[in-house]
DNA sequence: AAGCCAATCAACCGCATGCAG
DNA sequence: GCTGCATGCGGTTGATTGGCT
């Protein structure tokens, strides 16, 4: 695989974004769109690689962007859903609209692991081994006894069993239908409905007990 | 006021994957 | 099937900021 030449060895520019940068990406993109991020640098008569503008825009600069503090609410859907799914951040972004996975992961390592980190010294037992054992302490228990008896997928991703099987392999990347379901599944949950959050822990609950995988990888 | 240090977060790097030719 | 390009992703870095001594 041919790696296309750093920003540095091609003159770009590198290091925090102007403003001026930023209006121009703006302006370029409100007006011709991203069809083509390495065009489009030169096109807009930036001095960036694609890669670099690509980044700035879904971070920064996208108006569905959702700046702040995170609620109390998104935590607990980052830390359930990182139990589930470990540092898939973009999978995880992906039922917190207006969140990138640049955010969360941030997110996680400067507040959410310490914390988490603390509670378990207190009052997690040591061994923990199974995704079980995780539902029961951050299901609601009525949720997480549907859980048991639950064998059909999610409604939502009932029509692709090639997907079902490519969230099971060992591939650390989404596969496009996975992606195609994560974006279809955002749409119809929103975050503020918890109800349905706890149905997609049921789903992704199922996905993996239907995989037979070692769950302590899919949580490590 | 100055220096140090830890926390935060924007941005970069390198690898993996999808896809077109 | 192979090759190369474009893009997405997760890990990491480094500049900035704020608190403490």
């Amino acid at each position: 695989m041919v790696r296309a030449p750093c920003c540095e060895k091609m003159g770009l520019k590198k290091g925090p974004w102007t403003p001026e940068e930023d209006q121009i990406l703006i302006t370029f993109i409100q007006k011709y769109g991203h069809e083509n991020w390495r065009a489009l640098p030169k096109q807009a008569g930036l001095l960036r690689c694609g890669k670099s503008c690509r980044l700035r825009w879904t971070n920064y600069l996208r108006p569905d962007i959702k700046r702040g503090n995170f609620s109390e609410e998104e935590e607990q859907i980052i830390i359930k859903l990182h139990q589930l799914l470990g540092n898939r951040w973009s999978a995880i972004a992906s039922r917190l609209p207006g969140r990138t996975d640049n955010e969360i992961k941030n997110f996680w390592h400067t507040h959410l692991k310490k914390r988490l980190e603390l509670k378990q010294d207190n009052d997690l037992p040591s061994t923990i081994t199974n995704v079980s054992q995780i539902l029961e302490q951050h299901i609601p228990s009525n949720y997480y006894q549907d859980s048991q008896n639950i064998v059909a997928y999610h409604p939502t991703y009932y029509h692709d069993q090639e997907g079902i099987q490519e969230s099971n392999s060992n591939s650390h990347h989404d596969t496009q239908s996975n992606k195609e379901e994560n974006m279809q599944y955002s749409t119809n949950n929103e975050h503020g409905d918890m109800t349905s959050f706890n149905n997609d822990m049921v789903f992704w609950y199922n996905v993996f007990m239907s995989s037979g995988n070692n769950v302590s990888d899919e949580i490590s």
